[in-house]
DNA sequence: ATACATACC
DNA sequence: CACTGGTATGTAT
């Protein structure tokens, strides 16, 4: 949604006559070389007020993206006043410091160019009014597009990963707690009434809550509370939309239809039951479209419902007061650009909508959708074939030592070769993503003519193209690297389908299990429901790799690539077993496995009933339960050490490339 | 096609 | 001291 983004200032349509109709004047000379010959020059001699602008600004960027959204501390300045005193000085936050400072550039110019427009079209001439026309049609296509038919829920798990905590450790009860390592993935209320927020740097939070209680997170049971929780949310509609772990939109239409009972009922009745349950509780916001669904269920958190009538005047009247930054899309910075466009609210949108159609080139329909409340009103389950991209990227102590950077890419690219191969996915474009010690981020591509999937060339085109910016720019000290891959080709469309069925057909065979049951699952035709059983796991492995961050995710394929586990996995699993191999072996093609092991897993060691989805599933909730508490594995035969600083933490058992993970639980 | 920024959880 | 990871998407060039 970046419709804000300033573009050089003399590639206006509006400056260059032949692009404008409607110009009044040709005066425009062609392109000065001025930047700032327009407007206030924003970036030099900053007198105090400026600063002061600018300071606010920083300190309200400082306390993170979430801190705008919810939770309502006692006083918010005083909170980003400590984020901002505990953060500065730090590489991190001249980063955000420089971003924050491109941000007012970029509104200063965009000030600027609506300025200049606002004198070639000024209010009440020709060119206004005929804007003022367009925009209005725009709005009566939208409104007579305006669907109130259905009743689709937002539901939002109330600080989900704390609850399933509490639930584990009831003498959590009424402590400033939060779940996370390195940074904070949710808080408790009780923290967040200090300021702690999810997404925030766990020193920093307890910097504002020094009585805080870090709780490392456990995927394992959030995947399994998450299921129980969607299981109840599936019985009121088959075909719901999982967003995440613990968020998911629902389309009840059908249900009122065939159970009658009033919406708010049936809502409360849905609760309840999500609470008998599973001892966690929902908030739900009940809307005729997604957008306002969502927008709901913040409204009466936790533990509440909150209906926005399907009627055309309860919409606008409940967009009216609403701020910008709760629709999703509009973040800190959209909601900074708007602001200075003298849009806070939705409401405001309408009256600043020639303004907003100058400045944005026309590109308003959303936002007008926005203000009309208009939205959504389809729910259905994410599509496997709809991805777009796997990457994988990992954190660590910078370094510029490019042998370590290559070895750090080198396990990038064979993650990515193992989710490539789970997801029976392959792809055209590889790029290289990294971010300097400063935290400048950046990518470098190179789109191959064939498919590409395995680690070996991942690793050969990315690696060439770090080696290359090495050349370019001389030393480059790196604090994150990762490859991702994208122009997906989805192997399970038709073409590859006689592959995956004999994979899984072995699968099925080693697990002891009947073989019609597994073709019905492969076939291209799946039932509503097959789909949603499938896009769950890929869901749940999704976010839970999205969350294994702080473990040394990297270590675990090491250690189990070299215990007994290993043999296990790649008995029970190919798809597992298939991607490991080479990450030890580097071969291109290690064979699958043809002996037939017993359905156990491979970590916990107990039997495993159920479809190859459900071993898979559990296999990956082990191996993601061993890693963040690590078992007593032995760590034979390190990979290659070249960390010269890996001896400055002998304390706990670490791992050779520990010493790259900067953020262990403390 | 590539690079980068923004957003979401 | 200390600030994530995975994916989608929009814009610019």
């Amino acid at each position: 949604m970046n419709f804000f983004r300033d573009r050089d200032a003399n590639s206006d349509v509006f400056d260059d006559p032949k692009n404008d109709p409607t110009a009044a004047s040709p005066s425009t000379s062609p392109r000065k070389k001025q930047k700032f010959d327009i407007g206030p020059p924003g970036n030099s001699t900053l007198d105090t007020a400026d600063d002061d602008a600018a300071l606010a600004s920083l300190r309200k960027r400082m306390a993170g993206p979430s801190s705008a959204k919810a939770g309502l501390a006692k006083d918010q300045d005083e909170i980003n006043k400590i984020i901002y005193e505990v953060s500065k000085g730090s590489k991190f936050f001249e980063n955000e410091r420089k971003k924050d400072a491109q941000t007012t550039e970029r509104i200063n110019a965009l000030l600027a160019r609506r300025d200049q427009k606002l004198l070639q079209v000024p209010p009440g001439s020709n060119e206004w009014l005929s804007i003022e026309r367009k925009i209005e049609d725009l709005a009566t296509r939208l409104e007579n597009s305006r669907d109130l038919s259905r009743t689709i829920l937002h539901t939002d798990i109330d600080m989900f990963y704390a609850a399933v905590e509490l639930a584990r450790d009831p003498s959590l009860k009424g402590k400033c707690f939060g779940v996370g390592s390195g940074v904070l993935v949710t808080a408790s209320y009780e923290a967040r009434k200090y300021g702690a927020r999810s997404g925030m740097a766990t020193f920093v939070a307890k910097a504002l809550c020094p009585h805080l209680i870090v709780v490392k997170n456990d995927m394992q049971s959030y995947v399994e509370a998450s299921q129980k929780v969607m299981a109840v949310f599936e019985q009121y509609d088959e075909n719901l939309a999982k967003a995440s772990l613990d968020e998911a939109y629902l389309d009840i239409t059908e249900y009122i239809e065939q159970h009658g009972g009033t919406i708010d009922q049936i809502v409360q009745q849905l609760r309840d039951q999500v609470r008998s349950e599973t001892q966690l509780t929902v908030s739900v916001g009940i809307a005729p479209n997604t957008m306002l669904a969502k927008i709901s269920s913040d409204r009466n958190k936790p533990d509440g419902q909150f209906r926005v009538q399907p009627d055309r005047k309860a919409i606008v009247d409940f967009m009216r007061d609403l701020p910008c930054r709760k629709i999703p899309g509009i973040g800190r910075v959209n909601e900074r650009i708007l602001e200075s466009l003298g849009v806070s609210t939705c409401g405001e949108i309408w009256n600043k909508r020639v303004e907003l159609w100058l400045a944005l080139d026309g590109k308003i329909e959303w936002l007008i959708k926005a203000h009309l409340g208009i939205g959504n009103t389809v729910v259905e389950p994410s599509k496997r074939e709809e991805r777009k991209s796997v990457g994988r990227e990992h954190t660590f102590n910078p370094t510029a030592d490019t042998q370590a950077l290559l070895d750090l890419l080198k396990e990038s690219a064979q993650r990515v070769e193992q989710d490539l191969e789970r997801l029976d996915f392959k792809g055209k474009t590889i790029t290289l993503v990294a971010k300097k010690d400063n935290y400048q981020r950046f990518s470098r591509a190179r789109t191959s003519t064939r498919l590409v999937h395995r680690a070996e060339e991942l690793y050969d085109i990315t690696s060439s193209l770090l080696l290359q910016e090495i050349e370019r720019e001389g030393a480059l000290s790196l604090r994150l690297i990762g490859v991702r891959v994208t122009h997906l080709v989805d192997l399970r469309g038709a073409a590859a389908g006689e592959e995956r069925l004999r994979k899984l057909f072995q699968t099925r065979q080693s697990n002891g299990e009947a073989q019609g049951e597994e073709a019905a699952q492969v076939r291209p035709r799946k039932t509503a429901h097959e789909w949603q059983q499938e896009e769950e796991r890929q869901l749940a492995l999704a976010i839970k790799q999205s969350l294994e961050g702080n473990g040394d995710p990297f270590q675990e394929v090491h250690d189990l690539s070299q215990d007994d586990a290993t043999t296990q996995v790649r008995e029970a699993s190919p798809t597992i077993a298939l991607a490991l191999s080479k990450s030890d072996e580097a071969g291109p093609s290690a064979p699958l496995p043809s002996s037939n092991a017993a359905a156990q897993c491979p970590i916990c060691i107990k039997p495993i009933q159920g479809s190859n989805d459900q071993l898979n599933a559990h296999i990956d909730a082990c191996l993601n339960q061993s890693q963040l508490d690590p078992p007593s594995r032995a760590s034979p035969q390190p990979p290659p050490s070249h960390r010269a600083d890996s001896a400055s933490a002998p304390k706990k058992k670490r791992g050779p490339l520990d010493s790259f993970v900067r953020r262990s639980n403390k």
